[in-house]
DNA sequence: GAAGGTATCGAAAACGTTTTCGAGAAGCCG
DNA sequence: CGGCTTCTCGAAAACGTTTTCGATACCTTC
């Protein structure tokens, strides 16, 4: 049993109500009766039961994430570092982060249904879109505080951060066009996914405004975004009659498999393909060779998330509902130079 | 405002006992009620408030997993698993997951003290053992129920799930002298953890029961475990005047390092040099070449310890107080085969 | 028909807080 | 000295549940 309000109360005799008041420095408390109440609830080791404070406030204090993971699980190294960076936000505005899994195959309003009608979050935060997201129509719906990593195509209002892969990926193929490629493939995303429909944009904007022909032999779509898928996408590019010279990963961990691929072929990368991934998770510096990538800003993109939903909670206004971040382009050897030094 | 017993209670003109007896199958109630009160709730959408329920049981249905974190964002990509693990793990017990984060820096019994003595959480899962927890001996000292991922030095008994580092890595390395390697190095995890050390032994054991001498120029150990930290280590070990000829790393993010520092020296993995990593995180199986490795079973270990620490919770006996799993030996590329045969 | 038993319900306390409101004491002023 | 603040405190309600216990009412049974 740890020590109340009570236990104080009785050991000043004092009232509760008192003890209370001091405790939160309300005015009408005699400032000697503070220091006493301060001192002994140091002395004794009181903690304010959290518990009680929510029922009380009405407010948990919690924010929410559920994971959304896929049979095999999921290892996106990125993942790591946005939930520290959202454990970071949410403990410097005093809030805690509950997180909680919604296995692949259940139905997700459910997951979240479960979570705020139960009062257990003040708020939640979402990510992985889908370009038609069954969530965020139900959240609007409940009128629940929410914001979103990640943008849709529904015609919904809503708070988002996201990071602007099309401009991205348009960039990354600039790139590969400044360094002479002309067949340049593109490994993309599960097509139900918002990013990978964003992505596959900047593609076809970089190839169109180079007046490149557009291949559909060229874009593969992929099921999961695994190493596995990278890898047997990319060695479906390598085996066809006329390869591409360079190729657009929609993801690192894709790319990953995807230079597997290329290495148990034969072929170089960086020299005889260059490649280009997305995320820049830690390891592409250390791939084979290093991976030329499109580094997302996930912490400022966790911190920003945060500091909206507070803001949300809170009744606060907004400094910026909708927040679009540029990704940078890192360049290493995947990519290669010109062709025409070769 | 979402609808609460008093509510339910109003509408059928009964009293709230009755409804939350109605509503937990209390056998005091005609079963007419029963029907009447589970029809209201019903369609009225009714979800109990853990919050209130929290209070009158004194039980908040939460563990508590506190992220230990470096100044440079971690990305262990096994901590997706493991978290993922137990997520599912605790929904199966109807637990929630509530995981804080401790700034590399802070005092981490001051982070536990946060959580437990406010009443946040019911139990707690540490991972990331030192060889001297401080964590362990003051959530002892307190009485509270917590169970580890790793196990520690220190002359106390607590519940833990472990993976016998030890066994592993003597295995690996019996592996390499197999396969004619008399040269064979040994990087290290920092010396503060009970892994780093308990792996070490199981590369001194390999070495003395097979009559090699131990080396000291040969064993090298890191500041933190990143792919930097393993680069630089293996960069050192081949710059010596007689570089090993194998090497056994303690984790496979730096054996991704280490594998880059080879590369760009030109000496080729699974030739030139045996490496074997641990951890068998899902990139292993695309790096350059494929990494032999030592596989941590980790959704076992994430459910084992879940189910622990519910069983701790609700005073049921445990299974096993003290669990240690083997790792296995996956053998892929980069162990390469006998010096003989070259 | 009285005694005992059973079925069904409600009142109330409790969990540990916060917060509103009123009460009492003390001080001040005219 | 009466009336007015000002200061300090406590009683009580409230948050939404669960659970104990007592109160009916009805049904047996002799």
């Amino acid at each position: 049993m740890s020590t109340t309000i009570k236990d104080i109360a009785q050991l000043l005799h004092l009232s509760v109500s008192t003890v209370s008041k001091a405790l939160n420095d309300y005015p009408d408390v005699a400032p000697e009766t503070k220091q006493r109440v301060q001192e002994a609830a140091r002395s004794l080791g009181y903690r304010p039961n959290v518990i009680a404070q929510r029922l009380q406030s009405r407010r948990t204090g919690t924010l929410g994430f559920v994971l959304w993971y896929g049979g095999d699980s999921i290892s996106d190294p990125l993942f790591n570092e946005f939930l520290i960076s959202m454990l970071e936000a949410a403990a410097h505005h005093q809030y805690d982060l509950l997180v909680s899994a919604c296995p692949l195959g259940t139905s997700r309003p459910a997951a979240y249904e479960r979570v705020i009608k139960t009062g257990r979050v003040d708020g939640l935060i979402l990510d992985s879109t889908d370009r038609d997201d069954d969530r965020i129509a139900y959240l609007c719906q409940e009128g629940f505080p929410f914001v979103v990593f990640g943008r849709t195509e529904q015609d919904i209002d809503f708070p988002y951060v996201d990071v602007d892969g099309r401009a991205g990926v348009r960039q990354a193929v600039q790139h590969l066009i400044d360094l002479d490629h002309e067949r340049i493939a593109f490994i993309g995303l599960p097509s139900f996914s918002f990013c990978a429909y964003d992505r596959r944009l900047g593609y076809e904007a970089a190839l169109q405004s180079n007046g490149l022909p557009l291949e559909p032999d060229l874009m593969v779509e992929v099921e999961r975004g695994s190493e596995e898928d990278g890898y047997s996408a990319m060695a479906q590019l390598l085996d066809m009659p006329n390869p591409p010279t360079a190729v657009m990963v929609s993801s690192d961990l894709m790319a990953i498999g995807a230079l597997r691929a290329a290495q148990e072929r034969g072929v170089v990368v960086g020299h005889d393909l260059a490649m280009i991934g997305f995320d820049d998770i830690s390891l592409t510096a250390y791939t084979h060779p290093p991976l030329t990538t499109l580094h997302q800003p996930i912490q400022e993109i966790g911190e920003r998330l945060v500091d909206m939903l507070v803001c949300l909670i809170e009744d606060r206004p907004l400094p910026a509902r909708h927040v679009i971040l540029p990704p940078t382009l890192i360049i290493r050897e995947s990519s290669g130079k010109a062709r025409s030094d070769l």
